[in-house]
DNA sequence: GTGAAAGCGCTAACAC
DNA sequence: GTGTTAGCGCTTTCAC
């Protein structure tokens, strides 16, 4: 049968207790029997069980803390979903989710927030952040205090987190240009493109993804312009406006942010143009009524939903086993949907 | 705090033992104390700790039968895949499973392998089976047994089933079209249309959503032929090429069977005529392959892993709730993907 | 038909 | 630094 702590104590000749606070990294324990005890584990392949520790544990909560910038971002709708189902499902495994949302990605308050959750005695962190030295420096904090971090979404470079769970951008970008080239293969594409900020890394990368691959196939392309919408509905559909009228030579649109879609097509709308072809990215109510009206031909999503479960499914599983340092990452899918995904 | 049956034992003046006999159907308690504590149980809200279930369980496992036709059928690849993912993660939680393959469709003997998962002890089924009066049968005993049964990917109408765990076969079609006219609105499309058996339910829906979409849509087409395969790439790659040879005018192909893709893929190629615009379903290695030589230009996938991930997880789900009548159908998504999604 | 109690695997509080 | 033990929520003998 399976192993147990008593099993490791029995063939060990210390106590449980003992084993059990060598296994987790209690320092109440001396150097060698924890090390041997680990060994021993190791060897005869013991695998800790979660329905004991959740049990015991009842009264000492494992809670997750976790960060996102969703105030007016309809994006993160889905990922609350998929954090709120991962919720219920471990509530009975002793797990706790307590939820920071701030507006935006001002990087000193993500900071103060991260500590907030900390003082508030998160033994585990989930963070939808951005890629900052300071957001960096915490991050490794952290990880110093053994509390151990996933990213979502969003990752952040060269930093002692667990693991990231988010899409990946730059493939996002091939899938539309493979999407566009197979549709429109038959003419000279000219396009444009419309990005929330230029500084941003995941809508960078898709440009470039979608660049490259449109290259990759030998297309015939030109990009007229790219411009920039802020993250915001009205200054996409003004910049969009002006890039259209300046360039009616313009036959497709790809939309590389979530966010601002609405201005998008606002702005198609304005200029009754609906012989455009247009991919966007990112599922939201908006963006589905769009497809639904015929205005955007294509969305590529990135299952928020899972992100936000498997970002705490991932914390809880790390914690129900014995310190890993480093797990997988978790890379979403691209998922291409059209006008029938979304009817009922 | 949440409720306990020490909790309910409390308000209700019996003992642990006879709340917890009565809340899991034990038929040695009197039915009015039973029927007393139930609704207790629902007026405060019980909800049963799988921690604590689990581990008292631990001599006793929820042991879930399954059945698959999946020998010689790579598509069942991943769904055994996520049967193991399942498996691995609710082991913990007092789970086991127990996997019968069969080749093929065979009523009685998919009844046969049925009743041996009874025997075996089994206290609930997981099956993917064929839609048979035997079949019905088999299915209403079993739930007056107690055991539930989940289906997976091929549904069985009018049983006592407890949910069905697969994809919509109909909507598939109907993506399949979408796809169609966004990349080829331009030119009357001659269509060939590739089934495994015309008298399978799930192809039979996807060639019907399929045209129905075509129609909606107001699409200048013509199915020029219907050809079945027989599930074989034989049989596939012979009717395929005979009507490519009589309809020299095809200039797409529909592919609504997984199966025989790799017959598709070589009539295609020994008409060396990649010209075809070519939508398969179902991914496996040879579709995989199809895709990325240019030969197939769309596939419509049913996330298999998934569903044999998700049949597991209700099962486990159901029996570690107070009993549900009927649970919830788990409708997978059609997963598009092209050559990008496939490499590495 | 019902109560009492043991025990599942684990952790933490308390001894020593 | 380590052993002992109570107790988490639940099911299941074993008495009565």
């Amino acid at each position: 049968m399976t192993v147990t702590l008593k099993d490791l104590s029995k063939a060990s000749g210390v106590s449980v207790g003992t084993v059990s606070r060598a296994l987790n990294d209690k320092n109440e324990v001396s150097a060698d029997t924890a090390k041997r005890i680990r060994q021993l584990a190791q060897e005869l392949g013991y695998v800790p069980n979660r329905a004991g520790k959740a049990l015991s544990a009842q009264k000492n909560l494992n809670t997750v803390g976790i960060l996102l910038p969703s105030i007016n971002g309809p994006f993160f709708d889905d990922i609350k979903q998929g954090i709120k189902e991962a919720e219920s499902e471990f509530k009975d495994l002793g797990l706790e989710v307590i939820l920071r949302e701030v507006e935006g990605w001002d990087v000193d308050e993500h900071v103060r927030t991260i500590e907030e959750l900390k003082e508030h005695g998160c033994k585990s962190l989930a963070l939808c952040t951005v890629d900052h030295d300071k957001i960096r420096a915490c991050i490794d904090d952290l990880d110093k205090e053994n509390i151990p971090v996933i990213l979502i979404n969003n990752n952040v470079q060269n930093c002692k987190n667990v693991a990231f769970v988010g899409p990946d951008y730059h493939r996002s970008g091939e899938i539309a240009a493979a999407l566009l080239y197979k549709s429109r293969s038959y003419e000279p594409l000219k396009i444009l493109i419309v990005v929330g900020l230029k500084s941003h890394h995941g809508h960078a990368a898709r440009v470039e993804g979608f660049t490259r691959e449109l290259q990759r196939r030998h297309c015939d392309f030109e990009i007229v312009d790219v411009v920039e919408g802020m993250d915001n509905d009205i200054v996409t559909q003004q910049v969009t406006m002006d890039a259209l009228k300046s360039h009616s030579e313009v036959n497709c649109i790809y939309m590389a942010s979530g966010s601002g879609v609405s201005g998008l097509g606002a702005a198609i709308i304005a200029e009754s143009l609906t012989k455009f072809f247009v991919i966007a990215c990112d599922e939201i109510y908006t963006t589905r009524e769009l497809v639904k009206s015929d205005i955007i031909d294509f969305v590529i999503c990135q299952e928020p939903r899972t992100q936000g479960y498997q970002a705490i499914k991932l914390l809880h599983e790390y914690m129900s086993k014995p310190r890993l340092g480093k797990m997988e990452d978790y890379i979403v899918d691209n998922i291409i949907k059209l006008k029938n995904h979304f009817e009922s």
